[in-house]
DNA sequence: TATGAATGAGTGTTCATTCAT
DNA sequence: AATGAATGAACACTCATTCAT
């Protein structure tokens, strides 16, 4: 069995996720990691550093220095990288990321270098894949930043909505709309 | 001045967009809206139904059966879409809109409401405005979806991640590919 | 239809009866009733007046001067005396007084004045019924008071503790200790 | 000075005895035990939880396997019956358990063991004091009914109503219609 | 007589946090 | 490090009662 800082942290990333960071009293955090209240506190003196530390400890926004893109294939360039987003994080803890991000600003800058990433990751991608580099910085900018809207969206907003959208489709649209 | 009932919801829209609506204690929405604490809960059995009123009155998601669309410019039809939402609300009930999400499911309800709206306009824009009905709906779909994405996106991620985004570049964009 | 000031009444003996005083909010009253809210308050100014109104109308303990009396027959006497308490009032009625026995005065009263009665009468039957005059006043007292309690008892307790219990029975027994 | 545990439950006892359940608000219970608030809730979640506890732990229904009877002397025998209830509870319990049978069905259950103990004494004594055994058990059904009855009313009622009974009078007028 | 908005003290309950051991 | 009792401010909500019309 892992240790009790683990363990709460295991706990409270299940019940934000969940039921969200104001719903889930720290007693229940407690109850479900199977550690005393007043421990929760030893480790994490504010509710709100089980919180941060979830995100420091269990998201990480991977900014890779290059990106693979296969030139002349501006599609399925994109079309990988949305198979995967740069971020290392569980299910929950992605679920997290996106309903907590008026919570705390930490939150808040997690996801905002989420969204960097992804534009920087989808503008080099589309640079090196595009057979000319045309002058248009603007158009390919409006790609990247297009790309990244999608991308988030379907991790977040597709849950609320229920309406689902193939990033697939929406590279082939790109590519098409830049060759 | 206005009856208490209108203040309650005055004091509500605007200290559910700053601070949240479970940040908001209701003797804070009474005081602000200058009526004693017991009132609000006359008009307003539970808390919640102020957030649900909120919604109800004051965001109408526009369904227009018609789309206005400019055949052969696809571009500056969506453009024309994007410059303003078709949602009547205040920018404090945008606000709510989004972050309030998750808070009730008439909330969530307005919100998909009003995705489906975009999707729609923006799919009925696009197949008026091109020149030729090609067969392939899927990729309409998507470019449909794309634009509904950005459009979403910039009302609600654009302010978390201070990442702007330009929709007449995306317009364009997604003109460009289906032309 | 009835006036306001009955159907109030009417909706108060039916829900004080069903939830107990206390339970029961004005508004409920009202409401049952189908009266404003105010219009209670124009009746009764204070809640606990429905309840001494109640009392005072809707329950008459029959004190009557004489009590029929079989000479001989002390058992069939009492008997009789159990088919029918000396209490004018509605099932939900009786179990107001019971209920409420400790939430006002007047309740009480009322109720001791139907216990006062109730001996009083049992007394008296015994006294009649008797073929001679004994000068055993004491066991004649215990008597009339053990009657009452177990018609008060059947009343009351019966229906918090499911045991039932036959007044026939009893009588006989009282008339066969006696004679 | 008593744990904060049992100082509450003694606030609690003698409070709602004076006062009553519902009269008696969390608050003064937790100033008259001389503890905070939020530590009441600590030990019982909720309210009625006091209640419950008070029952549980500070009545206790005596459901002895034999009852001590001397045959020949069934007037005697149930005066001794009378002279203790055969309930283990502070004079402030005994009116709790009385006045609350409403309130909570956990009052309601002990008050009716309480019946149902009375009863099986005093059937039992009666069957072990009568000389011989008549088959009459249905008589011997009534009369210990009847003492439970009066022996219940005593305890109850004649605060209510002022009117006082004497148990040994009515044991002897019980055997004398037995014998 | 009739109405329902207005009032505000009070109620049970929650909860993050502290603290003595 | 570990424990759970202790603390009290805050919370949503209730309700009898008043009052202007």
């Amino acid at each position: 069995m892992p240790g009790a800082r683990t363990r709460i942290l295991d706990a409270a990333e299940e019940l934000f996720a969940g039921g969200g960071y104001d719903a889930t009293p720290t007693a229940q955090i407690a109850r479900t990691a199977g550690v005393p209240k007043g421990l929760l506190f030893h480790y994490f003196p504010k509710k709100i550093d089980v919180l941060i530390t979830l995100i420091d400890e269990r998201t990480l926004v991977v900014e890779a220095p290059e990106v693979e893109a296969v030139p002349g294939d501006a599609a399925g360039t994109l079309s990988r990288l949305a198979r995967r987003l740069p971020l290392r994080a569980s299910p929950a803890m992605r679920r997290i990321l996106f309903r907590e991000a008026d919570t705390h600003g930490s939150v808040r800058e997690r996801l905002g270098r989420l969204n960097g990433e992804l534009i920087r990751r989808a503008r080099f991608a589309l640079e090196l894949a595009l057979p000319t580099r045309r002058g248009d910085a603007a158009r390919l900018e409006a790609a990247a930043a297009t790309f990244a809207a999608v991308l988030l969206y379907q991790e977040n907003l597709c849950q609320l909505t229920g309406h689902q959208i193939d990033p697939d489709a929406v590279a082939e649209l790109i590519a098409m709309a830049l060759v």
